[in-house]
DNA sequence: AATGAATGAGCCTTCATTCAT
DNA sequence: TATGAATGAAGGCTCATTCAT
């Protein structure tokens, strides 16, 4: 009911943070459903109730880490696309990458993100936007890196997007099947598969 | 009056899948969370309580699902396995796999499946048993088609499995996010990438 | 969820009842507000959650009562309507509806609906409804006990048939103001006003 | 600096009403539940922690308004009972009457205050103590009207008293089931009904 | 005087599960 | 085998009220 205000004080700020921190971890370890307000909360160290002078409702909290995870997503993806060397900077990347994506706590909250899209309105409208924010910057990344060859078709060109994106999100699926992939050795067949697909 | 033995435990697991059919519609629509016994039991036809003579609770339902999902998906493998040519038996999959992984509802189920697992033990264990056996057919796979080929490290075959891996279940995260997508585009750059995995 | 069907049995009709009973007796002491579910289901003797089996949430509780209420104003009026002499029959009931307006629970209950209907959107419906007919059936016994008269206008008939409805609901006000009505005497200003309403 | 005494109490006089002023609007729309302090606080400008500088609790908030809505009718009848002519007066009254007990907003609140005098005791003793005096005063008009006529044994009086009151009460119940009351025809049926119950 | 962060109790509602029939 | 009445434990959320500042 009282959502915070645009200048919102910064101890305001820091407290929303602490719950957004809280929900996060607790989210993780237990999934949207698993994790009530009293758990959050007593995570937050701050009543039920408080709560909610910081989000609307449950399903804000969700809203607000979604958000937050994207963008920091994002933000990765411009820092390639301004590089000198896109394509470069791309697979000096995928390493961190890989890390994360191999995060099993990580991905499973991701993954929760993905699976609350499906039945969750604003989720998926926070999903949807900030991919398209995204996928956009990954086609302009092949397109940087494809600078000096023959421009590719709108068709194919999205196809080999859809492809990058679908090899780094399935990394995260693959982290929860399988606790011992090895790092060295995936990167390996990563680097020439990203660069088949970005200039070949 | 009573029938004998067989078909009456024919009928019982006519009726036992009655209950997975429904559950498994309902889990797609709603998720695991969102699909209430008593949702499944109007879907399937029987009362709330005569579900518990089938399953011991909804977890198991849950497990059962997952079970016989990813059974399927180990079937088809095992068939490319089994054919003359796997590449090309692999590749000619690849335009069905595409489909099944671009249908969003069965994506947003299979999502669900990889989210739960991080918080029930049961259907962690199926998820991981089963992809133990479809990631070594799929190392069988590999190793088939490059029978004329110098053999891989243990690590790189396994590091190509799992971006092969990668590569499809990435589709179900991507399907999610991107209504779209255009499959013969997608065919187009996946079947060199694939291609390149298995036999480059 | 789960709205009682048409041919509702017997048994499941009568805890409905039991449940509406109750409800009208907690209403009745502590408001609609006052009365939760816990404090219904408590009185009548079944858990909270079952409450729900009958009711699909405790506004249709408030609103089944209205309608029960109303509709037995309604009926009494409808009786008044179908006697030879309605005048007498009218003023024959009047001892009874004054006995009914001075029962100072069953008064609070009234009032509380009217005052629910302020802000409830389903009991106001009921509440207009079931006043438009009750209105309709007062015309009707205001021009049947005119019958050898000089018909009204419409907007005369209309007024006196308010001024006739606010006496008694108004009594029901008084009642909450004033233990000590005199009902005898109060009968005895009510009769001359009441066939001066209708045969003036 | 701070302003001398009295100034500064009739600024707080004045912050107090505004509080008062604030609730009787939002009761009017929302109901006593229906009205949080925090909304209450918000339409009055001010803090909700603040309102408890001026009231010990919502309840007393409440019992204010009552009292300070019932004063004023009691001022109205006060000032009937001082008219030279006051059958005249109370009939000169009447129309304006009649369009406060219309004002559906108005008569919703009064409604209010009946429900909720039947749980809260503050409430219920400020309604008895007003309706007291102003029955009072009533009982005084009509014996004033009749100056000329012989007196009323006094059941009858009080009677009549009753009946008085509750045509007017009970026009506030009618407002709520019916929308388009035509004022003027009510007028012409209400004079003589008054009047008969006055001086007949 | 004034704020608004903070609490904690309580409310409505849902749902997995059990059990008498 | 089959039903559905019944329970009880949460869960999300609201709100009167308090208190440090």
């Amino acid at each position: 009911m009282t959502p915070p205000e645009e200048p919102a004080k910064k101890a305001c700020l820091d407290r929303r943070n602490q719950v957004l921190d809280a929900a996060s971890e607790c989210f993780c370890a237990l999934g949207f459903h698993g994790a009530s307000i009293a758990t959050i909360s007593k995570s937050a160290g701050m009543s039920a109730g408080h709560i909610y002078h910081y989000f609307e409702n449950k399903e804000a909290i969700i809203a607000a880490i979604v958000e937050r995870d994207l963008n920091e997503v994002l933000g990765i993806f411009e820092q390639v696309s301004n590089a000198e060397d896109v394509l470069q900077a791309f697979l000096n990347r995928t390493s961190q990458g890989i890390d994360a994506k191999l995060d099993r706590k990580a991905s499973a909250l991701k993954i929760e993100v993905f699976a609350e899209a499906g039945r969750n309105a604003k989720v998926e409208e926070t999903l949807l936007r900030v991919d398209r924010l995204v996928s956009a910057k990954i086609l302009e990344i092949i397109q940087s890196a494809r600078r000096d060859l023959p421009p590719l078709s709108e068709a194919e060109l999205r196809a080999r997007g859809e492809v990058l994106g679908a090899l780094f999100h399935g990394l995260m699926l693959r982290s929860l099947c399988n606790r011992n992939i090895d790092r060295r050795a995936l990167l390996s067949v990563l680097e020439p598969t990203i660069r088949a697909l970005m200039v070949a």
